[in-house]
DNA sequence: CGGTATCCGGGAAGATACTG
DNA sequence: CAGTATCTTCCCGGATACCG
């Protein structure tokens, strides 16, 4: 298992960007960006992200908002978040113990790329469907 | 702007997003904008667009761009980016037979907001393996 | 309340072999 | 060259039960 190394995906705006990192030495197997966006972009924490948002939320309150994620994808994602630094968890000693999670600076970052993407992809909802149908129908027929 | 949003994922940018879309019938289990999200970032996708925006590529060419994914993968990966209209597949009928890879103006538009966000996610990558690290680190010391 | 541990089924994904 | 078909394995994620 040899994880150590980045120097992978990263910024620079050209249009020949894989090239250029592949270039310097882009290894598809070791590129960190790659971890991470997966984590990012994971099933759930968009809309963990997006509930937090708001205002800091205890665990069960996430667990109402967000209909049908099962207690244990929420503890993972919650850890997963945290673990990457966009999560503050903070546990307060009252009777009966609560837990708070709030965005971090950095979490709080995240979201303006986040919800651009986002944002994009509610806009071409439509477009995207119509896509869709249509490859299904030509397939099909 | 006549976009009539579907009462889920879309646009809209106050704070209480989630809480809004909730209020107007807000439905995670049929949420357009999570089953695109999910295929957008899902794991091949980013790179295979990354490697067909600068210009169109054929399929071996991708196979051999991106070292460690399968035939079936590669595969299914494009016809998936088809599919949803980001990518435009043609066939050139030489010999032996070719088929071209290109993004669509639909595919090219999303390259915008989706490569502001691994950029985001390169620009801070060494403080998100620091966190993963700190976080690591203090569950097992 | 806020989790963790365990079991288990189904789908995702790799390897391989074959086809037009 | 550009895929498809099949087989198998692996791990994601739901359900459930229990702990501090």
């Amino acid at each position: 298992m040899t994880r150590s190394h980045q120097g992978n995906l990263g910024t620079g705006s050209r249009p020949a960007r894989l090239a250029a990192w592949q270039a310097e030495g882009f290894d598809p197997h070791n590129c960190p960006v790659r971890t991470i966006l997966d984590q990012v972009t994971a099933k759930w924490t968009v809309l963990i992200l997006l509930e937090v948002q708001e205002e800091p939320k205890r665990f069960n309150m996430l667990l109402r908002a967000l209909p049908d994620i099962s207690r244990r994808m929420l503890t993972q994602g919650l850890r997963d978040l945290e673990r990457h630094g966009l999560l503050q968890r903070t546990v307060f000693d009252t009777r009966p113990p609560g837990v708070e999670y709030a965005l971090t600076d950095l979490g709080r970052a995240l979201m303006e790329p986040l919800l651009a993407l986002v944002d994009w992809v509610g806009a071409h909802s439509k477009t995207i469907f119509a896509a869709r149908e249509r490859f299904d129908g030509t397939a099909s027929g």
